[in-house]
Parts: C-alpha cells; structure tokens; sequence
RNA sequence: GGUGACGUGACCGAGUGGCUAGGUAGAGGUCUGCAAAACCUCCUACGGCGGUUCGAAUCCGCCCGUCACCUCCA
C-alpha cells in the first residue's frame, strides 16, 4: 500500500513521490492575520496536519511550513491606500505589527487547541521582504515584470506567450478577457486587466512600507508564498496546499512568479486544495458574515450553532468528511460528532485493559492445563478476522487521505474490540501477537495520526468535592449514630477510608468549623 | 458568460460496476438491582429520464436542483 494524493495540477490521483526522498517538504498558505480565524480557515491546517503527521508515519523527514502574512493585503484593487492591516490598527489604535502579532497569536492557540502541531517554520511576509525584492528582479529581467510609477507588475499576456496562464484552474487568459466584469478602478497602470501587482507604491498614508528598487512600498498578494517557499523548500517543494478559494488566482499566481522567476518550475510537485465549510450549503466567509469563530464556537452558543463544541470535537467533526468534499454545519452533525468522538475516546482507554485482559485470560489457561504444550501458538482461529480489521485503517488514508473512510475502519475495529472486552471466548480465539497489533494501529492511528486526544471532561476539584460530600455524610451519620447512642462505627470506617484513600492521592482533609475543606499534603 | 464541484436512507457522511461504509437518531433484543456502556437484529438509500453492460449509486447523454471560483476570502 502507498499514499496517492489528488493533484490540482494533473487533475487526478497520483501515487506520491517525493522529489528528494527521504525529505518531504510541504507548504500550506497560512493566515492573514487581520482578525480572527473562523472555522472555515481551520480547515486547512487541520488536514495538513494530518497529511504530515501521515508523512512521518511513513518514515519521511518533513519539512513543514506554514506561513503567516503580515503584510496587509489591500481590500481592494481601487482601495491603494489602507490595507486590512492598517485598517484594524487604526480601529484598535496600535500599530499593524500589534495587530498582526495579536491574530498570529490567537491562531496559534487556537491551531494547538485543534490538535495541529506547530509548523517547522513559520515564516513571516514582513521578515522576508528582501527574498521578494528579488524575486521580483528575476521576474522583470525575464522579461515578465514591468514597472509603473513604483509599481511593478506581471506581464500575464506577455507570460501566456511562453507558458500558460490558467494551468493551475483550468482556465484560458482569453476567456478571462472574455469574461471580465466591470472595469475596476485603479487598473490604469496595467497594461492588462489580468496582470496583477508584484509591487505596490505606498501612498503617503501607508504604514507599512519598506523601501526598494523602485522607492517605498509593500509586496503584491501572491508573492510572499513564493518567495518564502523556495527559501525553505527549494525550488520544487514536494505538496502546496490550501482552501480551494485560493486556486485562483492565489496560486494560479504562484506558479507563474516561479516560472517567471529564476526558480524555473510549477513551485511544488502536488498542489492540494480542501473544499469549503458552509452553512446551510452556503460557504462560510467573512463577507457573508456567516462564519464561525474558533473562539466563539469552542466557548458556547454562536451564529447558526445552538452551543459550542469542544476543539477535538471539531477537529473529529472536518475529519469525518473527506478533505475534497464541502462540509455542512450544524448543531445536529456536530452533536452526532461528538458521540462518535466520544466513542472513539472510550475505546482508547479500553485498550490497556483489553492487552491485560488478555494476558491474564491466557495464564489462566495455562494453569487450568498445566498438560498442554506450553508455547503459544503464533496464530489462532480469530486472527484473520482482526488482522484484516486491522489492515484495514491505513486503506483510506493511502486513497488521497480519506479520513472519512479510515475513522469508519476504526468504528469497525472498535466494535472488535468491545466484542473481545465483554466475551472471554472471543478473546481467547485471538493470539497476543495479533490482539497488541490491533491496539498499537487503533492507538496509532487516532492518536498520531488523526491527532485525536482525550479531553478530560471532569474537573478534578469538582470531583474532589465530590467525594468530600460524602465525606461530610459519613461525619454527619457519625454524630446522629453517637447522639442516639447507636453503633457508630460503620461511619467511623468510612470516614477513615476516604481521608486514606485521598492521602494516598497527596490530599489531606480539614474539619474546620466552618465545614469540611481540603489541602495538599505537606509530607 | 467561462471554469469546476455536487445532489446517497430521519440527519451527517464514505463509496475503486457485482460484495455490510461508518457515525448519529429510531425500533426490538441480550446483559444489568436501576441505569449507562457494550454487543446482536431491524429500518437499507442512491435527484429525474434515457443509454452502455449479463449487471450501475458507480460509466455516457440530456434535464432538474444546489454550490464554488472568475473580486479579499481556508
């Protein structure tokens, strides 16, 4: 069995090759970071992280980056003054740096929250704008730039004529011209209404300017990605990923600076886009205002959703359905999530004691015929059938990393599971070998792979007090037994039993007069 | 207008032409002091109309419907 990947560019499955084996490098667009991230951008990581996490799994060395833009993209072609960055800080009155270093922060949180392990590298836009300076150099002494009062553009026309514009989304520069909507403002120092800037002037009022060959400005939309993967990837990097929103013209853009420039190539070997989050069948955007924020959605009620839903729930939830599909939300599919979620967990704590269980089930066996052969034997009547469930959970994530298809293998394998805990005649129809095969693929997979973990649930004070409440009980019982001159010892016993039992767990416990409290033990 | 998806049982959601997806909900049962969990059984669908085929949810055509990108967007 081998990974195989949907390729964007090829327009079908192929069998994953790296292009320097053992080392994987894998780039996914990261954030603008402007404001909060809301679901629908979690999307992305949370399927990148498990395609790495695959990746290591299969004994490659991955290289992981994902990006940060802090370069504040402009809202619009027409809007050359105020960029989304510097229109937060001026509503929050602090500096964009202040701004971007605040979303960054909160995505971070909330990335890990979702289980994401942090990137290799987390390149910043605004730590390397001199790798874009040079790239766009290279594009413009190729012939494929041209600079306009400080601006500077790509030549789209012009790059058609040697390779082609539109690869990437399938789409021709002439249907483009075709079918170009109003005239946009701000478009007069393109020669073409498809060219798009790789530099931008700043006008007088921009905060966020760095100087260059061509005077004070700030990098196009696209190039940051560009730039900074060939820096940490090379000129071919072997999986660019991101929302299918991003296909064009984000990184249809891409690969044309690449080509354009000096690196020569489509930029990455796999280009991998996950489809979109919606809500009621709608695409949740910022500009539609029906998104979800990470934030909001984790606390408690927000938007369409009548309650919140913890991160591993929704983490679970995006994994449920394939990367390519669009996924819906709803009260409803989140809450069948978290039972399935749950579920899943349950069986994880059901491991250990299924591995004990069985060992104890065959030392029994031994003892009650202390006349057999004593070996083992490697393989028993029960095997098949769990090492074919077992095989199983690795058949869909191979197929273009359908999690769908490998979390219902696990349902499978779980229900094997639960059989073998609650029927001794089937644990015993299984060898050792077989059974600690199943529970390290089970553990495996949920755990490292899919990244789902346990979340405690209970509050270890609450359950403290719990058991100090029946603390309490058992000191009441005693003072009404001794009042009325009944045999108190019982209450006494039990009373003895639960200041031991927390002793041992480094609690100790104070009858105060103002009622029953708790320490940690100073021993 | 161009490009590209998608329409699966009560809900969510996989699906490589023939073999049970899975989760949730519902019904019945086993187990259980009660309950929960678990297990077993059931409900078992593929937008419509044609076509190809021994056989199609799966391939082809048309129609209907939904969505995405073409403008910042994961």
């Amino acid at each position: 069995m081998s990974l195989s990947l949907y390729n964007t560019l090829t327009r079908k499955k192929e069998e994953f090759q790296p292009v320097h084996a053992p080392q994987v490098g894998v780039y996914l667009c990261g954030p603008t970071v402007y404001s909060e991230a809301h679901l629908g951008n979690a999307r992305g990581p949370v399927v990148f992280d498990v395609l790495t996490r695959y990746l290591r799994h299969l004994k490659y060395q991955v290289r992981y980056v994902r990006n940060i833009t802090d370069v504040g993209h402009l809202e619009s072609d027409a809007d050359t003054g105020e960029d989304k960055m510097e229109k937060a800080a001026r509503a929050a009155r602090i500096e964009p740096m202040q701004v971007a270093q605040h979303f960054a922060n909160r995505y971070r949180q909330h990335m890990m929250a979702l289980g994401c392990l942090p990137p290799d590298i987390e390149p910043q836009a605004s730590g390397h704008i001199t790798e874009q300076i040079g790239m766009i150099e290279e594009i413009i002494a190729n012939g494929f730039g041209y600079e306009v009062n400080g601006s500077v553009y790509f030549d789209v026309p012009n790059y058609n004529e040697a390779h082609r514009y539109g690869k990437l989304s399938n789409r021709s520069i002439e249907d483009q011209l075709g079918g170009t909507r109003d005239t946009l403002a701000g478009q007069d120092e393109k020669r073409s209404p498809l060219d798009f800037a790789l530099w931008k002037k700043a006008s007088p009022e921009h905060i966020m300017r760095w100087p260059s060959p061509w005077g004070e400005g700030f990098p196009g939309w696209h190039l940051e990605c560009s730039a900074m993967s060939r820096k940490y990837l090379g000129n071919l990097s072997d999986i660019h990923g991101g929302g299918l929103d991003l296909m064009f013209p984000h990184h249809e853009c891409e690969i044309a600076q690449c080509q354009a420039s000096d690196t020569g190539t489509d930029e990455s070997r796999v280009w991998m886009h996950n489809n979109m989050i919606t809500v009621n069948g709608t695409k949740m955007s910022k500009s539609l205002g029906n998104f979800v924020l990470l934030g909001d959605l984790f606390q408690g009620p927000t938007g369409p959703l009548a309650q919140g839903y913890s991160p591993m729930v929704v983490r679970f939830f995006l994994l449920q359905a394939h990367y390519r599909s669009p996924v819906d939300v709803s009260d409803d599919a989140l809450q069948a999530a978290r039972k399935g979620y749950r579920k899943l967990m349950n069986g994880l704590r059901l491991l250990d004691k299924l591995v004990v269980g069985s060992s104890l089930s065959v030392a029994g066996e031994n003892d009650a015929e202390p006349a057999t052969d004593n070996q083992q034997p490697t393989t028993k009547p029960g095997d098949a059938d769990l090492r074919k469930l077992t095989a199983d959970l690795y058949t869909g994530l191979d197929d273009d990393l359908n999690t769908a298809r490998s979390i219902a293998s696990l349902f499978n394998l779980l229900r094997k599971f639960n059989t073998l805990a609650t029927t001794p005649a089937a644990l015993a129809d299984v060898s050792a070998a077989a059974l600690t095969e199943a529970v390290a693929a089970y553990r495996t997979l949920v755990v490292d792979i899919l990244g789902l973990q346990d979340e405690p649930r209970a509050n270890a004070e609450q359950l403290l007090e719990l058991t100090l409440g029946f603390y309490s009980e058992a000191k009441n019982g005693a003072k009404e037994a001794k009042e009325s001159a009944e045999d108190a010892t019982p209450y006494y016993a039990k009373i003895d039993q639960i200041r031991a039992a927390l002793k041992e767990q480094g609690i100790v416990i104070k009858d105060t007069k103002a009622g029953v409290e708790w320490a940690y033990s100073e021993e």
